[in-house]
DNA sequence: TAATGTGAAGTTGTTCACAGCG
DNA sequence: CGCTGTGAACAACTTCACATTA
């Protein structure tokens, strides 16, 4: 339908229309017809115009004088960010985390659907988990691409996260999001993206830190 | 000791810190004593003059025409963020993912250590978890005025995340780290994290969708 | 001499202000 | 009339280029 323009589109703008979508959801719940920019952006934290900027990448979707419909823009901009069906994804790492993810309800209510567990840890295969059964990682290049997989989610140790890296690609997996403390290098054309908690909790600290020395001032 | 300067320092720059500590700390491990701007930079992906920027908001920490000392470097950015200390942190919300932080380890050897966990479940309080016992959420304000907590970990639901940063506020919090996927409102001079590892499902999902058509041109 | 530290230039992202339209 | 959509102004961040110094 519309996606015409072709500006290179910020990496803050669609994070920020991730926010969007969300709290349009709790609205729609909230039986909320109409909604103006400047009573969203006050909800996500951001200035009015920043949102009419973003939602202007993708195409125009408010009505002047009356603000936008809370459903249609909603799904319009799901479908932008390709959000408007259902993407399979594989997990390398049955630790802790990848097995709160695998528990995690929120991704496959997203559209995000786990299809398979890997780990390389022998005690480990075999076992089941939100009824998934954690295969060995050699067997992942094969699974991913019988399966049509597209997106990895790495949440092993951060040593091994490279490799569980290359397994990935070498399943013809197309985007990453990386959730171990380290980087990993990857051809242009894989979309990576990191998750570090550890990094937030840094700037939280950093923040206390710095606001505590300007009350001294 | 440094810290002189006083220009505002860019968001941006402390999670590329964060980044760099991590890097450090491998080469440290591997022996390596020394390492430019040049070489730093190509492990985290990132532009020399990036590094030497970032770091001049701080100080000066390298030897011109040798580079940095990595041991040296890395405490002082730990310095500079405010990570030579340990922090008291408390967690409100025992589903998944919240367990998976409390047995997170990484956590407290980045000095950040959870004293305290809370959740409104009468079913899941009582339990223990990595040697801590779930508390009652209405616990929280006291205890974590008593434990001298100042960091607080939100892992609750979404329509449950302002509740408990309200508890968190009546504690006497000064940051918060939420993972819930909803934006929670604050006063001012309480720093608040949003880790919301869908949004990052979202960007990938939004990048293979775009290298795609971009492939179709 | 090699690599830092830094002003200046360039780029990207954000906010303003108002024209345009339902 | 009110709120969107958008060019223009502004602010923030990044990169360049080179003077500086161990």
């Amino acid at each position: 339908m519309q996606q015409l323009k072709f500006e290179r589109i910020p990496r803050a703008t669609i994070s920020r229309l991730a926010v969007y979508v969300q709290e349009l959801e709790v609205m729609e719940q909230q039986g909320i017809k109409v909604i103006s920019s400047e009573k969203l952006a006050q909800l996500c934290g951001v200035n009015p115009s920043q949102i009419r900027k973003d939602l202007a990448y993708f195409g125009e979707f408010g009505v002047r004088g009356v603000g936008y419909y809370v459903h249609e823009l909603r799904e319009a901009i799901r479908q932008s960010l390709g959000l408007d069906r259902t993407w399979n994804v594989v997990l390398v790492g049955v630790g802790n985390l990848g097995r709160a993810l695998l528990r995690h309800n929120l991704l496959r209510k997203r559209g995000f659907v786990i299809v398979a567990a890997f780990d390389c840890d022998p005690f480990k295969i075999g076992e089941e988990i939100a009824g998934l059964e954690v295969n060995c990682t050699s067997k992942l290049p094969k699974s991913t691409r019988d399966m049509n997989v597209e997106i990895g989610v790495i949440t092993t140790p951060p040593e091994r996260a490279q490799r569980a890296a290359n397994y990935l690609m070498e399943g013809g997996i197309k985007g990453i999001v990386n959730f171990a403390p380290s980087r990993i290098t990857t051809p242009e054309n894989i979309s990576v993206e990191y998750v570090d908690f550890i990094h937030h909790m840094f700037s939280v600290a950093f923040n206390i830190t710095q606001n505590q020395s300007k009350g001294l001032l």
